[in-house]
DNA sequence: AGGCGACCTTGATTCAAATCAAAGCGGGCA
DNA sequence: TGCCCGCTTTGATTTGAATCAAGGTCGCCT
């Protein structure tokens, strides 16, 4: 049943939005917060048209956020770990894109958009901050990825890929040694706006040269340097 | 000389990020403001590397943003009209982009990011609320141009590009008959993530069709139900 | 007014990725 | 254990945009 997440036992606290406030910021954080819900493999967290009622903050498993097209066409538009807010992409209120579980996961309810401030009151400027400067790396990570997907081959968005992802976990400092891909080569080629058959033979060029090891759920980097210069214009 | 602008007497004032705000809500805006500055054709407002001394919230003109790789190629990531705050894409509170003015252009240093609670006082949220939202949107954009980049042939990503920028400036309650393409056309292909000849093509085949007319400084949207359909994806 | 230079358009060819097609995994379930 | 089905890889061909190359237009400056 709903009620107060304690965001001091989530194993995201230290990774989160929340990252670096102090208790009285962070309790006007939790002060909108409703408690964490799980998630099955193929559950949604919204689909387009959903009026927005907050935002999802992921506290295990992956989500992938994805767009329709008029054409029926759908387009997978990011990736979601633990510690991420999955963004509503709104229009008057109303979610324009779908968000989705890739396998057994769990997210928390949140009130962290356009109406935080309301809700709080006007004595939690720092949690809002906090707030913006997500909005601000999600603008900046969008922006990212749109020049990968602009100037690079199909190898090149692959690298891209797998540093970015690997840099976003550091960030949420999850540090696995093999990158973990519980989505579907279908999923990672739509993000990166390949077919799935261009995304297939550039792994397996990859791997030929013995730059990363891949398995379905797993790519491990096996030569940093080599992937970094195939991304090239990466920062 | 810098001081303090005059926000209500703004041309950008009904348009910007301040819109809808109360006066006092503004108020808390505008003592974060300095004087608009002028920028003449080519100057910039920040190169990459640059610390980030605020946000620039456009007066008149027309700027964009760029992005140089590491190979040297320059990819531009927006466009940005009165009323629009340039995004500063920092890392470490230093710029990862670059912005230059592309015809004579005034715009004002506000400190609307990451910092601007801490200067205004927590007595603020509101005004720091509607810089949420703007980020958001920027956000949004981002990702709406990522689809377009991805999934859009050159024609396609051209009547985007028309429809997506008559929209936004349609929300800047700016509403010419012609759309102003101050840049050039070198700009605009490096913004679609087309060669200048792919993009020259796809005009071409545009005309002929009369789905638009389009001089060197301006497009004219002739057969808007066309270029939507082209354009397909689009909200 | 004329000429220069920057910017834009058009044409021919090449190439990377899409498409069309078929064959391998590999995990789950009977 | 072995079969089946969804996911992935590999192969052949086509296509749309990049590249290479040449001409055209327009504004600005003399």
């Amino acid at each position: 049943m709903p009620g107060r997440s304690d965001c001091n036992r989530c194993p995201t606290r230290p990774h989160c939005v929340a990252d670096g406030l102090a208790p009285d910021d962070l309790n006007a954080l939790t002060a909108l917060m409703r408690f964490g819900t799980v998630y099955g493999k193929g559950q949604h967290l919204f689909v387009a048209g959903d009026s927005v009622r907050g935002q999802f903050h992921v506290r295990s498993g992956v989500f992938k956020s994805y767009f329709i097209s008029a054409s029926g066409q759908e387009s997978v538009t990011g990736f979601y770990w633990p510690g991420d807010v999955v963004p509503d992409l709104a229009r008057d209120g109303r979610h324009g894109h779908w968000a989705v579980a890739l396998e057994d996961s769990s997210a928390c309810l949140t009130r962290f958009g356009a109406t935080a401030a309301q809700e709080a009151g006007t004595a939690h400027a720092r949690a809002l901050q906090a707030i913006n400067r997500h909005s601000q790396q999600m603008a900046s990570r969008a922006i990212d990825h749109q020049l990968t997907v602009k100037t690079c081959t199909a190898e090149a968005r692959v690298a891209g890929f797998c540093l970015a992802t690997t840099r976003h976990l550091a960030q949420l400092r999850w540090l696995p040694d093999q990158l973990p891909t519980p989505m579907t080569r279908t999923d990672i080629a739509s993000y990166l706006g390949l077919t799935l058959e261009s995304l297939s033979r550039a792994i397996s060029r990859l791997k030929q040269r013995g730059i990363i090891a891949a398995s379905r759920q797993q790519i491990e980097i096996r030569d940093r340097p080599a992937l970094e210069l195939l991304a090239g214009h990466q920062h």
